[in-house]
DNA sequence: CGCTTTTGTTACCGCGTGTTACGTTGGCCT
DNA sequence: AGGCCAACGTAACACGCGGTAACAAAAGCG
C-alpha cells in the first residue's frame, strides 16, 4: 500500500510542526491544518486518509467539526484533547470518532494508535481507500471528479493542467468564502511539507490568471473568480455537489 | 517441488543480507523484502514458499502485517522478533503466524524451524506450494496468470514482454496507490538479488511508456496508467481477482 | 557466432509551473 | 481633481520533470 496521509489539525503552530514533523519522520505525509475550511480543502484536494484534531481550536470547537464532517463522509478521525474528562471522550465517541487520546500522550502510542485506526478503516470496504469523487456543478459548468474532466456551460471539454484542477477544488469546496493566498497556497499544498516559514512570490497569482482565462467568458473581467483586492480571491459561484459517483 | 523460495523481510539492511546470503548458502532461494508493499508485491509476482518476517519493522508492525496477510493466505510465515516477551509471543500465534523466534538466535535452530514449518505447510493440502495464479479484470482487459496472457477488452491477445508483464503485475496488486519509480523497481527485481545501492535511470519511464504504448486506448492521454509528477505512477483501474485456477 | 528481441541509457524536447519585470488599476490622501 | 503608491494582471523567461526517439547493451536462439 501507499505512503498514509494524515492531516494534523492543532491551531497552535508548534504543536502542529511538531506533529507533523513526527508523523513525517515516521513514514507519513502529514499535512498541516488549522480551520475547518482547510481540512475541506484538503479533503477535496487529495487524499486523506486519517484526521488528527485537535478539540480545543482557538474559535471552533473540534468536536462538532469531527461531527460536522462525520455526517458528510468516513473519513477516519481522531480526536485529541487536553481534557482526558470522561464526559469529553463520551462526547468524542458519540460524535463518530474513531478515537480519543488525551494529552499528553506517548508518541508511540499515538503513532500505534493511528496504525490501528488505519488499518481498522482499510479492512471496512469503504471508500476512505478509494479515491474521493465528486461532480460539481456551477454557473452552467461541471466539475467531474471521477474523470477529473471540467465541461463549459456548452459541454465543451476545456483541459486544465492538474496545478489549475487543485485550484478549482480548493474554490469549490470554499464558495463565498474570501481566500488568502496563503489559505490558497496551503490547500494546494498536497505535498505539504512542513509549515513553511511563508514565503511564495506571485504563483497564486499567476495561477489564478491561468484558470481564469480558461473559464472565465471575458478573463479581463471575471464574474467567479473575483479578487478581493487587500485580501484575496473570492469565488463567487452557487457550487451544487453531487455525490453519486 | 523446486527450491524453497523465502522472503526475508526486514528493515536493518545488514540483518537482511545476512539472512538472505545464509539461506542462499543452504539451497534456498532467499529474496530481500522491507515493506508490505514489497511482500504483496512478491506474492502476487511469483511463488513464494515461506515469509521471515521481522516484528519491528520502521514505521510498519510485522504483528499487524502478519494479521493482514494471513486474512488474505495461506503462506507460511515465521515472525522475528528482538523481544522474547511472551505476550508478544502470544500476540504472534494468536495472528497466525506459524512460529516465533527470538533475536539473537542460533542459525542452525532457525533454518530447522524453517524446514518444519514448510514441511507442515507441505503436508497441508494448501495452495501455499503451487505457484499462485490468479486471473485479474481491469477497464475490460484480462490479465491470465496461469497462461500469462493478457487480452484486451475486444478479445485480442496482447504479447508483452517479461517485464512488462512484471510491472502489469505490480501495478494489479496496488491498483489506486501511487508508487514511486523506487517502489516500483524494487517491486520489480524478483530476481531481487542483494539489496542494491540505488542507482537506477530512467528505466521505469520507458517500461512504463511501453506498456502504455501497449494496453493504453490512447498512450498519449493514459487514463489505467497515470502519472503522478513528483511522484511516481498511479494505477486507476478497479481490479477484480479471480483466484479459481 | 550472427541475428533478433528485450531492456537500459542518453539526449532532446515539450509542458507545466514559478519568478521577474513591467504595465495597469484602483484606493486614498491632500 | 489630481497624484501617489501598493496591489494586481500578465508577458516573458527560467527551470525541472517526464515522454520518447535513437542508440547501446544484454539476453535468447538458431
Amino acid at each position: 500500500m501507499g505512503i498514509p496521509r494524515l492531516l494534523v489539525v492543532d491551531d497552535d503552530p508548534d504543536m502542529r510542526s511538531m506533529l507533523t514533523q513526527f508523523f513525517q519522520q515516521n513514514g507519513c505525509i502529514a499535512l498541516p491544518a488549522s480551520s475547518e475550511s482547510e481540512i475541506r480543502s484538503h479533503l477535496t484536494a487529495g487524499r486523506i486518509d486519517l484526521i488528527l484534531l485537535d478539540v480545543m481550536l482557538g474559535d471552533e470547537n473540534g468536536v462538532e467539526i469531527c461531527a460536522r464532517l462525520r455526517r458528510e463522509q468516513d473519513v477516519p478521525i481522531i480526536l485529541v484533547s487536553a481534557l482526558s474528562a470522561d464526559h469529553q471522550r463520551m462526547a468524542g465517541y458519540e460524535v463518530g470518532a474513531d478515537d480519543y487520546i488525551a494529552k499528553p500522550f506517548n508518541p508511540q502510542l499515538l503513532l500505534a494508535r493511528v496504525r490501528a485506526v488505519m488499518q481498522r478503516a482499510r479492512r471496512t470496504p469503504s471508500l476512505a481507500y478509494r479515491r474521493r469523487t465528486r461532480t460539481f456543478q456551477f454557473d452552467g459548468w461541471t466539475y467531474d471528479g471521477k474523470r477529473d474532466e471540467v465541461h463549459s456551460p456548452e459541454g465543451y471539454l476545456v483541459s486544465l493542467s492538474q496545478r489549475e484542477t487543485a485550484l478549482l477544488k480548493v474554490l469549490l469546496a470554499n464558495p463565498h468564502i474570501p481566500l488568502t493566498r496563503d489559505e490558497i497556497a496551503v490547500a494546494l499544498d498536497v505535498t505539504g511539507e512542513t509549515d513553511k516559514p511563508e514565503a511564495q512570490g506571485r504563483a497564486i497569482d499567476m495561477l489564478v490568471g491561468r484558470l481564469r482565462s480558461k473559464i472565465e467568458a471575458n478573463p479581463k473581467d471575471p464574474q467567479m473568480l473575483r479578487t478581493e483586492r487587500g485580501i484575496g480571491y473570492l469565488f463567487t459561484a452557487d457550487v451544487s455537489v453531487d455525490d453519486n459517483a
